[in-house]
DNA sequence: ATTGTTTTGATTACTGGTTAACAAAATCAA
DNA sequence: TTGATTTTGTTAACCAGTAATCAAAACAAT
């Protein structure tokens, strides 16, 4: 018997998930356009990436098409949504609200798409107590119990690269499992835990091998 | 005979561009300690990576290390600054200044690494001519002139979704071989043209799906 | 010097993800 | 209705990246 996970399809490569998300966008995109149906060929052709691999990644969950015409659009971004668990509102916290944690919490691209940022930490004295972004900044002695009484569960690490480890730790800790990090620094998360990097530095550091 | 770049090393796969930011900022870290020697073991314990990948990564950009002993740390960080282009500094421009722009032009990270953002464009009447950041803000006719002028050779694109494909398409027109891409949209490059995306939205759902 | 230990760099084997191929189903055109 | 066309979902072939293996080199200890 193949490994599987709890839907009873066969375990799906991390990197399968990685692409669902710009599924999404690509379709919701097509929404506003007048076709109700795509072909396999002609999302490749948008995402540039061959038809097989779409259809392959998509038969991970489920028989979303007819043949001799396609895909429905609205009702396949509504079965990818699904499966990410994009159609419920997800709690996040946020720990740093330095210059980067406030410029992150001001960002008005995560409410949108239902990631809602709903606590903020510090350990900075002088940011305790205050106001950002209408988030009432707390100690971080509090993470755990704000992680319980608000179904936090997603957290968003922007502090300095030194103090990111340490923060992790305790975010894992008092159980979250899905973090975004902004630091700049190698992590060590547990298994179970998911972790997420943005880091545009790297991104700079890895074009220029092509641009000597 | 293997298909070779022009240091004669066989064709280094993209996946390991990828990770040589990783290994010296790893390495950099390192040099702040007594030990001035690291092993494959030592260095894949810190970034959670099997010694193997480690020492197959290196082979392809030379030989780094003694046998018994290891990779002495600051000639491998700088061996591998200089495979990647990290001596010399990039000069970089963005467009689009709004709220992101402005806030990736402030990013206190970019500069002591070398990155240096020179010039910043906008097609907003009301902010040309005004100075963010220390920086003049040039309408978008001015990018080519000040591409060649200011030897600009990477771009960051920090303008809404729906402009940011037509904004490529004039820094590719440029001759801007690199970008660093913040709008969230699926985007056409040409072959030769290397583009890296920031986008935390889709980190966010891609973690949803373990969540659920 | 000799023996044992560490560790590289290269080769080989393996694993997993990508692409191709194709039968079956749906649609379209006469 | 028949035949041509489109396109899926699945299986099989392929390819690329990862991991294991191992001889050769460097070092350490006696």
């Amino acid at each position: 018997m193949l490994t599987s996970n709890q839907n009873n399809h066969p375990k799906v490569p991390e990197v399968v998930v990685l692409r669902l998300p710009l599924y999404v966008r690509e379709l919701t995109d097509m929404l506003q356009s007048d076709k109700n149906v795509v072909s396999s060929q002609q999302l490749g052709e948008r995402l540039q990436m061959t038809p097989a691999q779409i259809r392959k990644d998509l038969s991970y969950f489920g028989k979303f098409g007819k043949q001799g015409r396609g895909y429905p659009i609205s009702f396949l971004v509504n079965q990818l949504r699904s499966v990410l668990g994009l159609e419920k509102e997800w709690n996040c916290c946020i720990i740093g609200v330095g210059k980067l944690g406030k410029a992150v919490i001001s960002y008005t691209g995560f409410n949108p798409e239902g990631f809602n940022i709903r606590a903020a930490f510090d350990d900075d004295i002088s940011l305790i107590g205050q106001t950002v972004g209408g988030l009432y900044v707390q100690p971080i002695t509090e993470l755990e119990k704000t992680i319980r009484d608000k179904d936090i569960s997603i957290g968003i690490v922007t502090v300095p690269a030194p103090n990111a480890q340490k923060v992790i730790d305790r975010m894992v800790a008092s159980g979250l499992k899905s973090i975004l990090n902004y630091a700049p620094v190698g992590l060590h998360i547990p298994p179970g835990v998911h972790i997420r990097h943005v880091d545009p530095l790297l991104s700079l550091q890895s074009m220029t091998y092509y641009l000597k």
